[in-house]
DNA sequence: TCTGACACCTT
DNA sequence: GAAGGTGTCAG
């Protein structure tokens, strides 16, 4: 049986200083609720509404870096990327992965920590507390769970960006933010022409509804 | 009864020269099919692809503008606008509206009709051919027909600007491109921050697919 | 995919 | 105020 499970996209990524050079270091992610809500998409404002309280909590697991241990100076040089991190939301997932639940908001963490107080850590087991261990979060990377992208947007931006998505890429096409598309709309530019004109590329054609009659 | 039917929006607008002043013309409207094909949208790609061939086709119909007819004189004083055009795919319908297969790409066209060529123009009759009559299309005009919006940024247009739709306009929010969703994808810029950060307005939160065991 | 009741708006 | 043009959303 083959497992299937999504990396997020794009990684974390993240640049530490500060740590002891010669000290030895774990560094791991987890993925904590934002809130208590389950979500729904609204397509017409473009915007993510509350949609009731949230599914029961699932365990909660932790990326190990697979760097980890590592000296201070090891992690200070590189940017660490949490780009192997692997989500599903199969709740008996077996294999350490994160489990999360669609349609809710998570918050990832990175959590340094000294060697000695994390000799026994594991992707099932709560992170340890006190004083060797340091916890960092941006609320910026705050995300929300789907099982198809709700905005198609994300999803171009992660057509554009991923080099996994390469194939799903057009030349140039679909790549106008939304100024671009109301510049090219010819029936805004009122005139009469005899000459024909090429298709301008790149431009999605019109949409028109059609309605029955009542 | 209330009959619903679907306006274009935007509506074509067109202005017209070298007519002759002092004669009496009328103006119309046909929408013909761009190919023999049935198209469906790939979210993924953001494209229109071929889904099949074209379903059989309707009976045509024409708008005739209703200020015909006009003189020379009056029709070039102003700009022609298509705005009350109606679109169904009632294929049974008999007000004369325009009929259209939805997922098919057409081609509006604008026929000038000298008078004394058009004195038996009809909606459900083709339009006469012949030495005072011209046809003009423009290609940037062409459409695809669609029962439900396949593309959000043309949702958000015509949101944006068609004054009916005015109820659905947020304040300011989602008018963003791709560009600033980049811009503003924190992901992108790796940083190790201990401060918080306030959450950017306006700003998509990010998504990410969770996929369970095949 | 398509429909129809709906709230919200323009005309 | 009435008629009618919007996208929405659940089915």
């Amino acid at each position: 049986m083959i497992v299937l499970l999504k990396r997020m996209f794009p990684a974390m990524r993240v640049k530490i200083s500060g740590l002891d050079p010669h000290q030895q270091y774990y560094i791991a992610m987890d993925i904590v609720p934002v809130d208590n809500k389950r979500y729904r998409y609204v397509y017409h404002s473009s915007k993510w509404m509350v949609a009731g309280n949230a599914d029961s909590p699932v365990p909660p697991r932790v990326y190990i870096h697979p760097d980890s241990p590592a000296s201070g100076e090891t992690w200070m040089r590189q940017v660490i990327s949490f780009d192997k991190l692997k989500l599903t939301n199969n709740e008996l997932d077996d294999q350490g992965h994160i489990i999360l639940h669609s349609m809710h908001k998570y918050q990832p963490r990175v959590h340094v920590i000294r060697k000695d107080c994390g000799d026994d850590l594991s992707p099932v087991k709560p992170i340890p507390s006190g004083e060797g261990v340091k916890a960092f979060s941006f609320p910026e990377t705050v995300f929300t769970t789907v099982t198809a992208y709700q905005n198609q947007q994300i999803t171009r931006l992660k057509i554009d960006r991923n080099p996994f998505a390469k194939g799903f890429r057009d030349s140039g096409r679909n790549r106008m933010g939304l100024e671009a598309l109301v510049e090219s709309y010819a029936f805004w530019r009122p005139s009469l022409r005899t000459l024909t004109f090429e298709d301008i590329p790149g431009i999605p054609k019109q949409e028109h509804y059609l309605y029955p009659r009542a």
